[in-house]
RNA sequence: GCCGUUGUAGCUCAGUGGUAGAGCACUUCCUUGGUAAGGAAGAGGUCUGGGGUUCAAUUCCCCAUAACGGCUCCA
């Protein structure tokens, strides 16, 4: 007999050979018709595969990330049965589970799947899941693999069989289609009940973009119809939260064919929010001892030599243009015209940290098909800011800058974001990264440490580090789910030497300082893309572009509406006044679609007694106030940036 | 940049090988109404741009361009 440890502690015994479906169905039939795998000693497990020595196990469901991941993984190996019955002859690469379902990597030769053969494949889907196929596993010998594929031309089978040793390469076949396999995979077909093939797209072969582009069919399955639709109703919910149509119908920004592609053109609305922005930043910045500066937004050739941007980066940037025999490039990054101003004076040690801060314009040449709403332009406005320092002061330097972004998230309530340390790889000293060795670990460490101490959360990855140092991102995901960096904190221990800073040391000689980069507002253009998102366009009320409409219920009350517009605008509130001959249900509606945060009513009652009616955007009706109470109030939730 | 899809009024979208339509928005008039759409009339389009096929192209084909879905990239 061996023994069974389940994750309550509970060991029971069994005849060795056992697999997890037989324990699952030793407990309960229903359990059984749940089990997707089994988690055997850490492992995810067919639960068709016996179990010979003594194991822990857990069988996992749909509740289970892993049952999830299977399911999928299952549900692809599904798809691609369909795919080579419509499609007899086309080659797979590889169809793993995603975060949120599937996909797979196809060969098409020189076909192309349409819209409506999309939905073909669905239905056969539909109809293979019903036969109730089994997923059978069989190990196989690498040299009978490799005929199988050779017979089949399937190049790319061969290709994933290379990085595979004899012993450890399986075969899944379930109805007609065979597949090389790792696994696991669900019992059976029959458990996918619900399936939806949600796009198709390009991706080149292994990522890289030399290689020949393949097609994938992304796609996501469920064990019921009832989640299937529930997914694409929180799709549906996601999509109003896009910025680019918030961003549109709130009249924050737009773009035009004629300005030109990743331009955006602020509107008055965003003009406000952008405003609203540098205004905190600016006091942050003034209370952390900033000083601010102007740079233009062009610069000579030598400028990008000296900082080592050119030629590295040269396809990044809108091309030279060129003056009286002078290339000049339109600015993608704000730091040597920083370096460049702490190189103005001659430096003393008493002067440091000197943090330069600017809302730098920057212009870079995302390729065309990067472009992203607001998250991905080619003109942005970076809230940038180098601080120079020694060695010394390098932790507290970049401990406040840490402190910074959490006082920003508090004010924003971001709290889903993921902070990620981002290291060099010493393979790539000299190549990717300057040729530092020890100031490479000596600056991770302290970033490290910083992080640890300030007991914030973060991943770390390697060979992500800038090419000067390593760095901490921010990284959030859009409404669609696509991943962003929102801030970054950068360290910066090769652009000093290169632009020749230096300071005088108390021992009076010259030394380089540190420089660290940060933007922890990101860029307005994708912070605001975000915030939209965030808010769904519900912005707070000292971010919001219009802050108060005053909304009489006949024109007879137009002019004390006016006497109350002139008492908001005293008071810095910004308001306007809808004196359309509409029915105040008409006023209140198309308020509310425009996300006022308050809108005051104002009829019979309230001019008789001096007072509005104020109502909150997505609340309702709060009430009459005097108007001076109700200004005070507001002034306080602005001033508080609540 | 690559693969795929799309481009019709300010917005959202119908539609057709014989020079175009709806709703909302806009303008004017009527209405003066108490917490999410009052009524009427009107104005508004080089059907993304350029070529081609055709007696005739917004519609079919090609190229360009932009957006969208991905891939790649992201100082």
């Amino acid at each position: 007999m061996i023994r069974i440890s389940f994750p309550d502690g509970a060991i029971r015994e069994y005849q060795p050979g056992v697999t997890g479906m037989e324990i699952a169905r030793s407990i309960s039939e229903g359990l059984a018709r749940k089990v997707l795998a089994a988690r055997v000693n850490g492992e995810v497990w067919d639960a068709s595969r016996p179990i010979t020595t003594d194991a822990t196990l857990s069988l996992l469901t749909w509740e289970d990330t892993d049952g999830k991941s299977t399911f999928w993984h299952s549900s692809a190996h599904l798809m691609a049965e369909a795919v080579e019955a419509i499609f007899p002859g086309v080659k797979f690469w590889v169809g793993p589970p995603i975060d949120k379902g599937f996909y797979y990597d196809i060969d098409l030769g020189d076909r192309a799947i349409s819209e409506e053969q999309l939905k073909q494949i669905e239905l056969l889907m539909s109809d293979l899941a019903k036969k109730n196929s089994v997923y059978e596993r069989k190990a196989v010998p690498k040299a009978e693999a490799v005929s199988y594929f050779s017979e089949k031309g399937d190049e790319y089978k061969l290709d994933l069989l290379q990085g595979l040793n004899d012993g450890e390469i399986t075969f899944y076949t379930q109805g007609n289609f065979t597949d090389l396999c790792r696994g696991p995979h669900i019992p059976h077909t029959g458990l996918i009940k619900a399936v939806k093939l949600t796009n198709i797209a390009g991706a080149y072969w292994k990522g890289d973009e030399k290689n020949k582009q393949l097609t994938r069919i992304y796609g996501v399955s469920f064990p019921n119809q009832k989640e299937l639709d529930e997914y694409l109703l929180m799709l549906e919910e996601a999509k109003k939260r896009d910025h680019r149509k918030l961003g549109k119908e709130l009249g924050i920004f737009t773009f035009d064919d004629e300005v030109g592609p990743g331009l955006p053109l602020w509107m008055p609305n965003g003009t406000v929010v952008i405003e609203e922005l540098e205004r905190l930043a600016k006091e942050t910045e003034q209370d952390a001892g900033y000083k601010r500066v102007v740079t233009p937004h062009i610069a000579k050739e030598s400028l990008y030599l000296t900082s080592g941007h050119l030629p590295y980066y040269q396809e990044s940037m809108y091309p030279a243009m060129e003056m009286e025999g002078t290339k000049y490039y339109l600015k993608a990054m704000n730091c040597p015209h920083h370096h460049k101003i702490f190189a103005a004076e001659s430096r003393s040690y008493k002067e440091l940290p000197l943090r330069l801060a600017e809302y730098g314009t920057c212009y870079r040449y995302e390729q065309s098909g990067e472009l992203f709403g607001l998250m991905r332009v080619r003109c942005l406005h970076m809230n940038d800011a180098h601080i120079y320092c020694t060695r010394e002061q390098f932790a507290d330097e970049f401990r406040a800058v840490n402190d910074m972004y959490l006082k920003y998230f508090k004010i924003f309530g971001i709290d889903k974001y993921v902070m990620r340390l981002s290291l060099h790889d010493p393979a790539k000293l000299g190549k990717k990264y300057i040729d530092e060795p020890e100031l490479w670990l000596e600056t991770e460490a302290m970033v490290r440490r910083v992080l640890i101490e300030s007991n914030i959360p973060f991943i770390e990855v390697p060979d992500e580090g800038a090419f000067y140092g390593p760095k901490i991102d921010v990284q959030i995901w859009s409404a669609i789910g696509r991943e962003f960096t929102l801030a970054t904190n950068q360290v910066d221990f090769a652009q000093g030497r290169r632009f020749k800073l230096n300071f005088t040391n108390k021992d009076n000689q010259p030394e380089t300082p540190l420089i660290i980069h940060r933007a922890p507002l990101g860029t307005h253009e994708r912070f605001i893309g975000f915030l939209l998102e965030h808010y769904a366009g519900k912005f707070p009320l000292w971010l919001a572009p219009q802050q108060v409409r005053i909304l009489p219920i006949s024109d007879k009350f137009l002019p004390y509406a006016q006497e109350v517009l002139k008492q908001l605008k005293k008071a810095d509130i910004r308001a306007e006044l809808d004196d359309r001959s509409e029915k105040i249900g008409k006023k209140i509606r198309d308020t509310e679609l425009m996300r006022v945060p308050y809108m005051f009513v104002i009829g019979e009652k309230e001019v008789n007694e001096h007072k509005v009616a104020v109502r909150k955007q997505g609340q309702g009706d709060q009430g009459a106030k005097d108007v001076s109470e109700i200004i005070s109030i507001l002034k306080n939730e602005i001033t508080e940036r609540q």
